[in-house]
DNA sequence: TTGCTTATTCGCAATATTGCGAATAAGCTG
DNA sequence: CAGCTTATTCGCAATATTGCGAATAAGCAA
């Protein structure tokens, strides 16, 4: 798969696609990438909390999930831009959590 | 990365582990499966019914969001479990919504 | 039935994530 | 300072997810 981070729009002429278009001008990929970039920094925040929460080290809680210390380290990297919801699962599941996933619609302007 | 479809527990002594185990044990694996295959399930629905409140065909979905039908089939197939952050986001993206993730505790026997 | 649209399944190449050791940094206590 | 624990970074192999075409099924209208 391509990365997505500099994402190119094809030049289609689908009727779908310029429907979509006209209500997403408004928020140009730039923006849409720092929201992701935000959203990155926000889950590594929640896993070092997590743990932090429960008392332990990044390779106690590697071996709690099955994997080793340098694993959570990049899971807790602000910049790390390779969370999967598999990961997330192991690490909610080794705390007693459990992952809820939303969708949100985003409100343009407000 | 081993599938964790049928995780086994490696047989270490470790401290925190055995402390873990411990909290843990009421929660088997069986239903730890049972879990994550029915929130498969949710999130296959979810995307489905995305799709059919913006009243797009997969085809169409597909190309919002540069890829093609038999991809999106697949994530909305009840059984897949391969469920990825990346991709929920893409859909949620080409649908003005964002993806929200929270970690909640599992209160045992509630 | 035919014709058309949509949905599903399969196989495999391409890409992304994970596993994991090794080296190094950072922090902390003596 | 030395010694220890914890955290971080790097590189590459192993595994998982995605891309995508092709074939087929399913639904619906004429």
């Amino acid at each position: 798969m391509p990365n997505n981070k500099a994402k190119t729009r094809k030049p289609t002429s689908d009727a779908v696609e310029i429907l979509h278009r006209r209500s997403y001008e408004g928020r140009p990929a730039r923006l849409k990438n720092l929201e992701e970039a935000r959203a990155n920094e926000e889950i590594a925040r929640k896993i070092q909390e997590l743990r932090a929460a429960a008392a332990l080290t990044q390779t106690q809680l590697a071996k709690l999930i099955g994997t080793t210390a340098s694993v959570i380290c990049r899971l807790e990297d602000a910049d790390y831009e390779g969370h999967s919801l598999a990961m997330l699962r192991r690490i909610a599941g080794a705390l007693n959590q459990r992952v809820e996933i939303r969708f949100i619609p985003i409100r343009r302007s407000a």
